[in-house]
RNA sequence: GGGUAGGUUGAGCAGGUGGUGAGCUCCGCUGACUGUAGAUCAGCCGUCUUUGACUGUGGGGGUUCGAUUCCCUUCCUGCCCA
């Protein structure tokens, strides 16, 4: 009793943010380059230990250190820009450790550019009766052979720092699932307040930046609480969590204007954890967020779904099997420049891996061009004008289906996903490893 | 030619020895997926006026109140023997 007492007071203590230490300067760096008069939209330049990230960009999501099905080379050719790693599912598998002996996340994957991780605070509440949730942290037991762990706030920094992306982010409670009780919200947004100070107490790397989360579901007044408190920390990024779940796009919308009101005037990037559809991301980056993951995209590829100009269609459905055209005429991707709808349908009838590889690369490379294009509006002060252009453009969940004779965009080249983003050098990184590669033969 | 085992809804099967065979797996059709236990899951998959009804066990005939079941005949398939 009396060691639960003193367990608990020194728990207290670590989650004191008055006796945090002042944080050494990080190697991040963060500038807005652009914004919206309009809206609270901002183009920005994020730049890392292992390069630069303009934004508003979306995060393939790469869980067991691959986004899957894919090479970096691909990631490269998509346009990816950082990808995004899993610290729950690195730590069961291979190993944090063994990641750090090989050199860290980077080596490991052979992916050249940023990185970040995610805590875990996430697939530890994802793991449902496996899990149980104290002040301390939460034991779990591994989805993979049953076998018991402890996450703490300060394991998952220890972790993070020991796979070594460029950044890290700080362990959460997010809502249990279904939970929508403003009490249990609360607990989970006080507890990841708490959960916030102790990670970065625990965060040592100097060449890695810690992002915290900012809870309070989808309750505008908790919103706005916890993002001034997590504003209030020495945090070098702000993410918004609890956001991806079953929440109306109305509730969301809300939740995020109250998080970003409470933003106002913070000179950090913004992170919205879990979004990955082309209109939610374009919502968001109207109420002023800057980054964003989803496995969305590609796991609606890998179940055959196109994300296409203006609509999207499935590639398992009968009607695509006789279309010899790509999926978007407008698109540059590898997948589009070579290979026809009717090839991809017959790929997913006879379930090859191709077909899975292919709508990957098509439906990552169609949502970082998405989002090149909103950062090119924002940097020729067009965002405005192009709105209506961009949410018809969108693609993905909500958009109409497409088959034969519904083609994506008549006039690609004058739409807003014209598929030349010299600014970005997106198109440029493509041809500079065709170059490379060619030279290497020679 | 003789013998034998079979013919069930696109395919492959289960079941059923006189009292309502629409059950499974493929295939096929469609939908879902948002900080990845999911290259996964869910629904449909004879017809229709679809919370229910009807039809359907190779074809034809017979016995019976009633046949997928018993009898006759015929067609088809596999195997064995000549």
């Amino acid at each position: 009793m009396e060691w639960e007492l003193s367990e608990s007071a020194r728990l207290a203590a670590l989650s004191d943010p008055s006796t945090l230490p002042v944080r050494a300067a990080r190697s991040l760096r963060f500038s807005v380059t652009a914004t919206d008069p309009t809206s609270n939209a901002r183009a920005g330049t994020l730049t890392l230990p292992h390069g630069v990230v303009e934004t508003p960009d979306f995060m393939p999501v790469g869980t067991n250190a691959t986004v899957k099905s894919l090479d970096p080379e691909d990631l490269h050719a998509i346009g990816a820009q950082i990808i995004l790693a899993n610290t729950y599912h690195l730590y069961l598998r291979p190993g944090h450790e063994r990641i750090q002996r090989l050199g860290g996340l980077n080596k490991f994957a052979a992916w050249s550019k940023p990185m970040l991780t995610d805590s875990g605070g996430f697939q530890v509440v994802s793991l449902g009766p496996l899990m149980r949730i104290r002040e301390a942290g939460a034991r779990f037991h591994s989805h993979l052979d049953g076998s018991e762990h402890l996450f703490t706030p300060e394991r998952s920094v220890e972790i993070q720092e020991a796979l070594g992306p460029d950044i890290a982010v700080a362990f959460d409670q997010p809502v249990m699932p279904g939970s929508t009780e403003r009490r249990d919200v609360l607990r989970a947004m006080q507890r990841t307040h708490r959960w916030a100070v102790r990670s970065l107490r625990a965060h040592s790397r100097g060449d890695q930046a810690l992002f915290g989360i900012a809870q309070g579901g989808i309750d505008p007044e908790l919103r706005a609480e916890s993002a001034a408190y997590i504003r209030s920390l020495p945090f070098e990024g702000i993410n918004l969590g609890g956001l991806a779940g079953d929440e109306t796009p109305e509730e969301r919308n809300a939740a995020v204007e109250a998080t970003i009101g409470a933003l106002d005037g913070d000179r950090r990037v913004r992170y919205l954890m879990g979004l990955g559809s082309p209109v939610d991301l374009l919502e968001a980056v109207l109420r002023g967020v800057d980054l964003f993951d989803s496995v969305l995209p590609a796991r609606v590829a890998r179940n055959g779904q196109a994300w296409v100009t203006g609509g999207r269609m499935n590639l398992r459905n009968a009607r695509h099997l006789d279309e010899d055209q790509p999926l978007d005429a407008a698109c540059d991707c590898t997948t589009c420049r070579r290979f026809s709808r009717a090839y991809l349908a017959h790929l997913f009838r006879a379930e090859e891996l191709l077909g899975y590889r292919l709508l990957t690369i098509h439906n990552l490379r169609h949502l970082s061009a998405f989002m090149c294009a909103i950062r090119l509006a924002l940097r020729s002060g067009t965002l405005a004008a192009e709105l209506p252009r961009l949410r018809a453009a969108a693609g993905g969940p909500g958009t109409p289906r497409l088959g034969v004779g519904d083609e994506p965009s008549e006039e690609p080249a004058r739409g807003a996903m014209r598929p030349r983003y010299a600014e970005d050098g997106r198109l440029r990184g493509v041809n500079r490893q065709r170059a490379t590669a060619r030279e290497g033969r020679e």
